[in-house]
DNA sequence: TGTGATTGTCAGGCTAGCTGACAGTCAGGT
DNA sequence: ACCTGACTGTCAGCTAGCCTGACAATCACA
């Protein structure tokens, strides 16, 4: 392995999120999901019920990319989609009981392959890791 | 924000994957080259002379993904690919004075961006957090 | 009323990566 | 010397994920 490439944050980076997500869609697929799907259940769980573009707004992703993804969820019936009487525009998108299931399971699943992957360190420095990570991603 | 979902490892090492690189790209666009481009340079500057399977194997990339790679980087006449007199398979691909130029370059642009995006840790955070990654991507 | 903004949707394109096949070349056994 | 199997670079074609640009329906407000 090159000495130079594996101290590029850029290339550490790149590895561990792909082998992390590698990991998390080899379990979730046991429940029918993978890794983007569950964070979609994620979001639409916490705060109040949300549009579509809400939803992808907190996720981070396009609102034509939701789009799609909830037509998967739909269709697997995790997620169901009702028009918004106050706002004849959107979708007010909940998680079904189905999806509640799924959501659950698959947040214990990923708990899991996280706590795998962060095998390599101590406890602490997990801790330390998973602080770190936040205050680069999350502003302010 | 969702606070469930900025505590998810997966989420965490997406968008810091994202925009790093996204920076990282917009940095190095000045020298012609985007990350993907310099990680190979690296790479073909690191040891002896290498074959393309072996720059793609120590890369962390498929060979036919070198293979574009590679048919880039000659075009911008950063690398130059010969054929090896002692196993007529292998081309031998090395850096031009070129590409060494713009392997210094493009470090030391990386760099910068390395530092400015570890900006909200610590000194002493940054290195931790650096040799936690490491730890978790390269094996053993 | 009507003008501009917003929402969900879709078509199309782009990037990055893979699989599977191919010709050329090498190595080892017979 | 020959043959069989393995290896190298290359290409075509496919997939996943994401974006841009357009559209109709709907809303908000002058």
């Amino acid at each position: 392995m090159s000495p130079e490439l594996t101290s590029r944050l850029g290339y550490l980076l790149k590895h561990a999120q792909e082998q992390l997500r590698a990991r998390s869609n080899a379990a979730l697929a046991h429940h029918g999901i993978d890794g983007r799907e569950l964070a979609v259940l994620i979001v639409l769980a916490t705060g109040e019920p949300a549009s579509q573009q809400e939803a992808a707004a907190r996720l981070g992703v396009d609102r034509t990319t939701m789009v799609a993804l909830l037509d998967v969820l739909e269709h697997k019936d995790l997620v169901a989609r009702t028009p918004d009487p106050h706002d004849r525009r959107r979708n007010v998108v909940e998680l079904t009981a189905a999806g509640r299931i799924a959501l659950q399971r698959g947040m214990k699943t990923t708990d899991e392959v996280e706590r795998e992957f962060l095998a390599p360190l101590s406890h602490r420095a997990a801790d330390q890791f998973r602080g770190a990570l936040r205050a680069l991603v999350v502003p302010d």
